[in-house]
RNA sequence: CGCGGGGUGGAGAAGUGGCAUCUCGCGAGGCCCAUAACCUCGAGAUCCCGGGUUCGAAUCCCGGCCCCGCAACCA
């Protein structure tokens, strides 16, 4: 039996496959990315998991767009676009569910049946409004002239039998466990969002719908003529993707999830109904749910029409994946809206990874084959430890910005010491045993720095490492180890390369 | 009273009770190891406005003003 703390199980929402991945699922996704290699990193076992959602009207509705006869191949189609867009990211999600498996079927059936059981379901006439933008029904507070005021669109009046899901009757339970578990949801004001909704707004909800509107979807076990609501469908991938109902050792070595990262539109589905869904079947809740904000795109929002919609793989093609990943999340306040441009990715290009981050690196590997015949000199005195305890807290808690701005700390000040001490001069006035300190002091911390940025630009920080000549042992230490100082040996040769980041000119 | 984000030096941001911070840009200087990279100093902010709480407010409270996102595509 794992220790609690040796696993990590970290999910991104599953996407919709009416279309190919943009730059906004990227985001989202290389989140969830650099936390699971983080923990990785950590010596965790990490499950990281994604996938689409497939039984969705919208998915459905693109595939007749796109003359489709048959929809299951159109879903298999865009499953697989998914997934190579990934693995060209080089995400390294360990796992990858989608809604139409035969494994998330069975795990949903035996969820419904458990709800059941609890008498949290029930049938009803629903005669409501259905927005098909929102894929809800909607709520006298959600009408403004008689129009959903998030799709300004008349919703379609439908009435209905449905099957009904009590969440109202886990108003109380919600709020309680809100209050005693304030790290639940994140960030801060995400909380104070949600629980305002569940005290004020919320709702029983239906939870299934007439199979003859929808097309596709999982049927309601026992009754033929309705398929289960998308939403309460899709959360349960959580759980299908670990194993639920098809594989129990599974399921009970990952149960409950460390981490869900959602964005921000769909907290309330994660926040509020996806742990009343939970508690109704007896299950663990997840640890933490973490919204990030959107961006605009140059100021303006992303959309089709204004032609602003970014390809994230053209992006990567051009400027290297490395560089768009570490911009995401230095760029933008994870939890905080924010907006992505190119000239601002170009500007922390040339400023941060070719100035300040590489033109280091380069700087330092010249001076040691120079001056120490390119050779790692005896162990001096340092520390990065503050900067460990700080990067840790942060990463522990998603602040991407913060881990990276400590990283750019060691960065300044090295490039700083370089200046106080000016090795050149050492060199040229005997000064043999400062310049040998300067210099051991200066490649440690590039290794300190080169492993802390590993979870954000995993490829480019493997050939930092190998251009410092650090050892395969230190790439086997456990990670408290790896944290020590010293871990530069005496006597490695370095291996200078090419420059990490040639600048963009112009 | 539909929901949410925001207004901090020229630009972009951080900071949510205690000396207003960082990056870019600008000006001056230094260095010559390095990717025309690096370092130092400087100029530049009524922290949107008006009240209030407080020994102390960019930060908390009340009241305003303004900007942005929320049709479809859409994290």
């Amino acid at each position: 039996m794992a220790d609690e703390n040796d696993k990590y199980y970290v999910t991104t929402p599953i996407y919709y496959v009416n279309d190919k991945p943009h730059i906004g699922h990227l985001y989202t996704t290389i989140a969830a990315d650099v936390l699971a290699s983080y923990h990785r990193l950590r010596g965790e076992e990490v499950l990281f998991l994604t996938g689409t959602d497939e039984n969705s009207q919208k998915n459905t509705e693109a595939a007749e767009k796109q003359g489709y006869e048959d929809i299951q191949a159109f879903l298999d189609m865009m499953a697989e676009t998914w997934k190579k867009a990934f693995a060209e990211m080089k995400i390294t999600n360990d796992d990858f569910i989608r809604t139409t498996e035969g494994r998330h079927r069975k795990g949903v059936e035996k969820f419904w049946a458990m709800v059941k059981e609890t008498g949290d379901i029930y049938e009803g006439e629903y005669v409501g409004l259905y927005c098909t933008g929102c894929e809800a029904f909607l709520n006298e507070s959600d009408l403004e002239d008689g129009k959903c005021v998030m799709h300004k669109k008349a919703p379609q009046e439908l009435k209905e039998k449905n099957y009904f899901f009590r969440l109202s009757a886990y108003r109380e339970r919600l709020l309680a466990y809100i209050d005693e578990n304030p790290d639940f949801i994140q960030p801060l004001s995400r909380r104070n969002e949600v629980r305002s909704y569940v005290d004020k707004f919320m709702e029983d909800i239906s939870i299934s719908r007439d199979v003859g509107a929808v097309k596709v979807g999982i049927p309601v076990p026992g009754d033929d003529t309705q398929v289960i609501y998308v939403w309460f469908d899709a959360l349960i991938n959580y759980l299908t993707g670990v194993g639920f109902g098809t594989d129990d050792a599974k399921f009970d070595k990952w149960w409950p999830a460390d981490l869900h990262i959602v964005g921000k539109d769909i907290i309330k589905f994660h926040c509020a109904l996806w742990p009343a869904m939970l508690m109704s079947a007896g299950l663990p809740l997840p640890k933490r749910v973490f919204a990030h904000g959107f961006f605009t795109i140059d100021g303006d929002k992303m959309s089709k029409s204004l032609g602003n919609v970014i390809d994230p793989l053209d992006v990567a093609r051009k400027y290297g994946r490395d560089p768009l990943r570490y911009f995401l999340l230095r760029e933008i306040t994870f939890g905080e809206d924010g907006d992505f441009s190119l000239k601002r990715l170009e500007e922390r290009y040339n400023g941060e990874l070719a100035n300040d981050l590489g033109n280091l690196l380069h700087r330092t590997l010249s001076m040691t084959e120079k001056y120490l015949s390119g050779e790692v000199s005896a162990v001096a005195d340092g520390s990065v430890q503050e900067s460990w305890d700080r990067y840790d807290a942060a990463m522990q808690s998603a602040d991407f910005s913060d881990a990276l701005e400590t990283v750019w700390g060691i960065l300044r000040s090295s490039n700083k010491l370089i200046d106080d001490k000016k090795p050149w001069v050492l060199a040229k006035e005997g000064g043999d045993s400062e310049l040998s300190e300067v210099m051991y002091v200066l490649l440690e911390r590039l290794r300190h720095i080169a492993w802390m940025l590993k979870p954000f630009m995993p490829g480019v920080t493997d050939r930092m490492l190998e251009q410092l000549g650090v050892t395969e042992s230190d790439k086997r230490k456990e990670y408290e180890d790896r944290k020590l100082w010293g871990g530069m040996i005496e006597g490695t040769s370095i291996a200078k390369g090419e420059p990490l980041f040639p600048r963009l000119e112009e």
